[in-house]
DNA sequence: GCCCAGGTGGGTA
DNA sequence: TACCCACATGGG
């Protein structure tokens, strides 16, 4: 007969950065391959990149719609539209004032360092690429990083709040640590490939938005059996 | 009605 | 450097 002793208090472990293959390779048992990014194209999905900047996807989703029902999702369309114009089709993504401008500041770099040529602008190496995307307004390092792994094919670990939340949680990081470092850890960790970087972060969105929205979460989440 | 969502830039101490 | 705030819609 079994004794009914009470379970004796566990301290939590911490996950440490040499387990992070084994994560994924738990996250992509559980959800198979993502597919990411969801978008037609390299243009599609720098667009989305930045209209989804602490934006619900659903919302961008919208906003994609209408760009594409008005014509306007090409970089030629984007460099002629009018800011108001732009603003107005992109409304359901909120912030659409900011995000206009921030749409045709992008538009003017891909036509300075490509004239809108993609396959140009995938030429180009890294890191030189990411400082070049860092330097216009509107694209810091989590929008450069998602345009550089789910656009242009480059490797470049994306960190977003997911992530941050998630693995604070279970002490891979404080929280406090700045997007670079929070990289590091990640780029240190993990071996250098497109494929890995790619479909690791749009695990982590998968599980995060399944399992991690609410604090305590957990139950039934395939991460729990590390902690 | 309230909270949150695949951030970023500018201002201030 | 480290915080604080504005930017805005739509779903739960």
């Amino acid at each position: 007969m079994k004794s009914s002793r009470p379970i004796p208090f566990q301290k939590k472990r911490k996950l440490r950065a040499s387990q992070l293959e084994r994560v994924y390779a738990a996250l992509r048992k559980t959800f198979g391959p993502q597919n990411w990014w969801p978008g037609k194209t390299s243009f599609e999905v720098m667009v989305g990149a930045i209209l989804t900047q602490n934006t619900a996807w659903i919302n961008v989703e919208k906003a994609i719609r209408n760009l594409r029902q008005a014509r306007k999702l090409s970089f030629r369309a984007l460099r002629r539209i009018s800011r108001k114009e732009l603003a107005r089709l992109i409304r359901p993504a909120g912030y659409f004032n900011v995000k206009a401008d921030r749409l045709k500041c992008f538009a003017d770099f891909l036509a300075r360092e490509c004239r809108g040529d993609l396959s140009t602008l995938k030429r180009q190496g890294m890191p030189k690429l990411r400082q070049k995307l860092l330097g216009v307004k509107g694209i810091g390092p989590e929008t450069a990083d998602s345009i550089l792994v789910y656009a242009l094919g480059k490797p470049s670990f994306v960190i977003d709040a997911y992530t941050r939340r998630i693995f604070s949680k279970h002490g891979l990081a404080r929280g406090s640590e700045n997007y670079e470092r929070w990289r590091e850890i990640f780029t240190r960790a993990l071996p250098r490939n497109l494929g890995l970087y790619n479909d690791f972060h749009a695990q982590i969105v998968r599980v995060g938005k399944e399992y991690c929205r609410k604090i305590p979460c957990c139950a039934g989440c395939p991460l729990s059996r590390f902690f």
